[in-house]
RNA sequence: GCCCGGGUGGUGAAACUGGUAGACACGCAGGACUUAAAAUCCUGUGGCCAGAAAUGGCUGUGCGGGUUCAAGUCCCGCCCCGGGUACCA
């Protein structure tokens, strides 16, 4: 027996680490008797710099609901793994000569061994690794199922390519026409064709023809190449024209690249969110990424000296404004400005179109407020009222989006507008006073005017007259776009899935099914050829089979290991599936995902997908992979900073920077000086003086290479101060650690200090990500050794709500970890001596149990873990003050807070004469029946209206009860028609009437 | 610019569908124990005012209005902070 002392607690989480790994507690089947419940992590990227404080707080909350739900009586699967392929260790590799495959094993057994120690319930049998053959044969194996399939658009869903096949021998394509708009037969610029044709074709031809259906696909396509990582990016991976990933310039290419034709799918993905919890950002993110929206595509008639083109088709989503088209713009892409331009604007053209093109991606994003443009001399007559409109070009229009053309509509379109006033091009009024000349109006709320047939109209209820009518002239239809691309699925890397194809004349193939996994092969030469072909092109061997079939050099990006990951984890030894059905069916849906929100839309969006083809193709039996998402805030490190005070230095006449020389010495001010320094020269000249005192003793000490060198004290200004960031292990509060700090680089040996008044040195502070450059990490392995990972868990859920991003820091850990030894000596007398009784406990006891269990099993079912904490303390509290022993009251709060604690309670559980592990035991639901059975309802009514019903104890002080009889009589007369002044009624406490 | 969040004590934060604002914790102050310190325990703690005291009054959830018997919570306008996103027609 002992006290709850550090050495107590590392002495009960050693035994029970080990004792959980020894029962395998932890290990889950299935178990049809047994409501299933899935609790799921983002897995984690295995870095080489190990866990900090941030990465536990979303599995701390998950583990929390797993030993709840497992508590609850329900089968919990709860496992974890590894997002194990990726960049950074290939980069690291590169760096530093270690093969990814070792450096990734070494960051996975550190992650683990942390992960542990802060006493996770993951079933580690379940353990996944992306990077793993075992793995990854099935992530080739899922994409060749997509490889393998079509989307079915009159049925939305996917479909086997054989029965395209079928269908193409039949009736040809005249049903399903190419799902991108841009696809041509071979050799041909027709789009359809028929059984015959289809039957005419050379294999390739068919597969050629194949491929433009296919949802795996392989195409020319335009991409955001990154020269100096070599590699093609996904549009997610690329900010402001840079990689997301070191910041490097990326321009677009044309490359044959693997991409998942999701835009198939992206009515159903957006459908899809109706029906799963997300919190309404996420959602709104992702619809945002699909960017789905209604309109029309209408065809002008064009008047052009030339007579190539006859036509130009514009998509907008506002067909009521047809009547203020001022001009057209298409992009300069668009293949109608060859065939439109005018004689007398050709040069003219020429000219922008060069322009256009010198103009790279990011000085494109970076100036989208410039207006540029150029007429093309040619006009598009209105349908309607047949007015000519010029035809200009812009770079504001994409071709990549609708048609690449549009309509300008100066009074309702803010561009439109500036481009209509930027080239003095008239601008029609169609929406009366809304337009005040000056800005544009995109109301839908306008009466129209000079709108033809449709003046008098509001333009909402214009849009479907408009539509019809074209529709009835033959010029329009309705049409959705949608602003989300395909997915590229091609990397120029090698640390990720080679591609499981093997191609014959230029097209791929599947390979068998019984040859994968297609393993990566060995290799030291991780450099991206720069031609565009992948590192593994440097293999020839590899890459040039015996029989002059060749393999893919690409690899695939790491969301593809992570796009169905989560159904691994169901049967993750399964050597004859992905996953065997009956357990797919027996674990369904993830019930709870916890994850960054950074991952809204890339890893969220593809794991849909791809759980959306499987279940199109039989696999499976539901629609979405994550019934409810929790996105944990991020924690992020609080900075401290030392401000140095930097001169030049004189060698022979010389001024060169000292920061080079790590022998000078350097001086520092205090923060609160630094801030008082620009109003007071007092405090300057201070500074100024103790640098001729260092100038002097450096000299005097300084080593003989460097005797010539002289500090110039009068080199510094107020200005000159450089803010370094300091380990935040050697400061205390903002009180550095001067010591600590002269010792923790060498050349801070000879540091001087500016002090505040109090000779204490302030450093500065800010909030910033955590990161080891940055000094500022904190690694939950100090906090354990230090309060044990029972406080750790528990403070980290108490920080505040799960949701929210906040810094971390200490300041109220104390807290947390005196609750926890409160919580102990209500087992044990203050020596630490185990006096637990068996006497049957007060009706005020048991009214503290319930109320606990009550709110404590509504706050974890609400994600809301700081408040759960909360509820124990209060509960402690009040037993302690009742010095309430009692096994009855007690022995369900240990298990309702072993999800929180599950070191010290299972110690506890045991105390308690349980042989099992209390992961096992039942959590006791309150007892509502109880807590009723002791209150009593009161209605208050104010004007004859009930408008509230008070709960009061039973238990009550006896003047409070009859301070509530006196309010009720109030109240009584109140319904009679004479109101008191004031009637504050408070349930339990205090009831203050003023009459 | 647009779309989501969010502004509550010295600090982290509670407050269910409008009904005691500040639970719980940190910090701080005072006290107990101690030769002393640490640890622990007890008491107090939004601000202002009155009172010897118990206590009472006023005020208070970013700012300005409104609805209501009652507003941190609902409505309108504005300011600030965080996140996402952007020539998407």
């Amino acid at each position: 027996m002992a006290e709850y002392s550090k050495e107590e607690i590392r002495k009960i989480e050693d035994k029970w680490r080990e004792k959980w790994v020894n029962q395998q507690v932890y290990k889950t089947s299935e178990d049809p008797s047994k409501p299933k419940y899935y609790v799921l992590d983002m897995f984690p990227y295995p870095s080489g710099a190990g866990l900090h404080v941030g990465h536990p707080l979303g599995y701390i909350a998950s583990d929390i609901v797993a030993r709840f739900k497992r508590n609850k009586g329900f089968n919990v699967l709860h496992p974890m793994g590894f997002d194990a392929f990726g960049l950074p260790a290939e980069q690291y590799a590169m760096e530093h000569g270690i093969h990814p495959a070792l450096s990734t094993r070494q960051n996975i057994d550190t992650f683990k061994r942390q992960l542990n120690k802060i006493g996770f319930c993951y079933d580690w049998s379940r353990e996944v690794q992306t990077c793993d053959p075992a793995y990854y044969r099935w992530t080739q194996w899922i994409f060749l199922q997509i490889f393998d399939s079509w989307f079915n658009r009159q049925k939305e869903k996917a479909e086997r390519i054989s029965t395209l096949i079928n269908i193409f021998e039949k009736e040809g394509n005249s049903r399903h026409p190419f799902p991108n708009a841009n696809s041509t037969l071979p050799n041909s610029s027709q789009t359809r064709f028929t059984p015959e044709q289809w039957k005419s074709y050379k294999e390739k031809e068919q597969q050629e023809i194949l491929m433009h259906y296919r949802l795996a696909y392989l195409a020319y396509t335009d991409v955001n190449w990154c020269e100096a990582l070599g590699t093609v990016l996904a549009n997610d991976e690329v900010i402001n024209g840079v990689s997301y990933r070191g910041g490097f310039p990326v321009v677009r290419k044309q490359m044959r690249q693997w991409s998942l034709r999701i835009t198939e799918y992206a009515e159903r993905l957006l459908k899809g969110l109706e029906e799963i919890d997300f919190s309404d950002s996420m959602k709104e993110v992702q619809r945002n990424w699909i960017g789905k929206s209604v309109g029309a595509k209408i065809t002008f008639k064009v008047k052009s000296e030339q007579s190539g083109a006859d036509s130009l088709t514009v998509f907008t989503t506002r067909p009521d404004t047809i009547f203020g088209v001022d001009f057209m713009v298409v992009a300069p892409e668009h293949e109608l400005v060859k065939q439109i331009t005018a004689r007398a604007q050709a040069i003219e053209v020429e000219k922008y179109l060069k322009y256009v093109e010198s103009r790279s991606e990011i000085e494109r994003m970076a100036e989208v407020k410039k207006i540029t443009g150029c007429f093309t001399g040619a006009y598009a007559i209105n349908p309607f009222n047949k007015r000519e409109i010029p035809i200009w070009i812009s770079e504001y229009v994409l071709i990549g989006y609708g048609t690449g053309a549009i309509m300008g509509v100066p009074c309702g379109d803010e561009r439109d507008h500036k481009f209509a006033k930027h080239f003095t091009i008239p601008v029609t009024n169609i929406i009366g006073q809304y337009y005040d000349g000056s800005e544009a109006n995109p109301t839908y709320d306008a009466v129209l005017e000079n709108s033809g047939f449709l003046n008098g109209m509001t333009m909402k209820d214009a849009i479907p007259v408009v539509v019809d009518k074209l529709v009835e002239l033959g010029i329009g239809q309705r049409q959705v776009n949608y602003k989300m691309r395909d997915a590229g699925w091609s990397r120029q890397r090698y640390w990720g899935e080679p591609f499981p194809v093997v191609y014959r004349d230029d097209m791929p193939y599947a390979m068998d099914e019984k040859d994968l996994p297609l393993e990566l092969p060995p290799s030291n030469n991780f450099k991206p050829t720069g031609t565009g072909e992948g590192p593994l092109a440097n293999l020839k061997d590899w890459i040039h089979l015996k029989n002059g079939e060749t393999r893919d050099s690409n690899t695939m990006p790491t969301h593809a290991g992570a796009a169905w990951y989560f159904l691994r984890y169901m049967d993750p030894h399964n050597p004859t599936s992905f996953a065997g059905k009956g357990k797919l069916d027996y674990w369904g849906q993830v019930d709870v995902y916890i994850g960054g929100s950074e991952h809204a839309v890339a890893h969220l969006l593809y794991s849909r997908l791809w759980v959306k083809i499987l279940r199109d193709l039989g696999y499976l039996n539901f629609d979405e992979p994550f019934k409810k998402l929790i996105n944990q805030g991020k924690i992020t490190g609080d900075s401290r900073f030392v401000y140095r005070a930097t001169v030049t230095w004189r060698t022979e006449g010389a001024e060169t920077n000292p920061e080079s020389d790590p022998h000078t010495p350097a001086l520092f001010i205090s923060d609160g000086i630094r801030q008082k320094l620009q109003q007071s020269d007092a405090l300057q000249n201070r500074i100024t003086e103790k640098l001729k005192l260092i100038s002097k003793t450096y000299i005097e000490k300084g080593p003989a290479t460097h005797g010539e060198l002289r500090l110039n004290p009068d080199s510094w200004t107020p200005e000159n101060l450089t803010p370094l960031h300091v380990d935040i292990n050697i400061v205390n509060g903002l009180e550095l650690d001067i010591e600590a700090f002269r010792k923790w680089q060498p050349q801070f040996l000879t540091a001087e200090f500016v002090t505040e008044e109090d000779g204490r040195y302030l450093c500065g502070s800010a909030i910033e990500k955590m990161s080891k450059s940055k000094y500022n990490v904190v690694n939950p392995d100090d906090i354990i050794e230090k309060y044990g990972a029972d406080t750790l868990r528990l403070y980290e859920m108490f920080l505040g709500p799960l949701e929210q991003s906040k810094p971390w820091n200490t300041n109220g850990i104390d807290g947390v970890y005196k609750f926890l030894r409160r919580f102990w000596n209500l087992f044990h007398d203050g020596k630490g001596n185990w006096t637990i009784s068996s006497a049957e406990p007060t009706r005020v006891e048991l009214k503290i149990l319930h109320k606990t269990l009550k709110k404590v099993e509504q706050d974890i079912g609400n994600f809301s873990f700081n408040t759960s904490v909360s509820e124990f303390m209060i509960c402690a509290n009040e037993l302690t003050a009742l010095k309430c022993n009692k096994r009855a009251v007690l022995e369900p709060l240990v298990i309702a807070l072993s999800p929180f604690a599950p070191h010290v309670c299972e110690e506890l559980w045991e105390l308690l004469g349980h042989p099992e592990s209390i992961l096992n035991a039942s959590f006791v639901s309150f007892d509502e029946q109880y807590l009723k059975e002791n209150s009593f309802e009161y209605p208050i009514s104010i004007n004859g209206k009930v408008r509230t019903m008070m709960n009061f104890a039973l238990d009550m002080p006896k003047e409070d009860i009859e301070k509530i009889v006196l309010a009720s009589e109030i109240v009584q007369k109140w319904s009679e028609g004479k109101p008191p002044k004031k009637v504050i009624i408070v349930p339990g406490k205090i009831v203050n009437v003023v009459l």
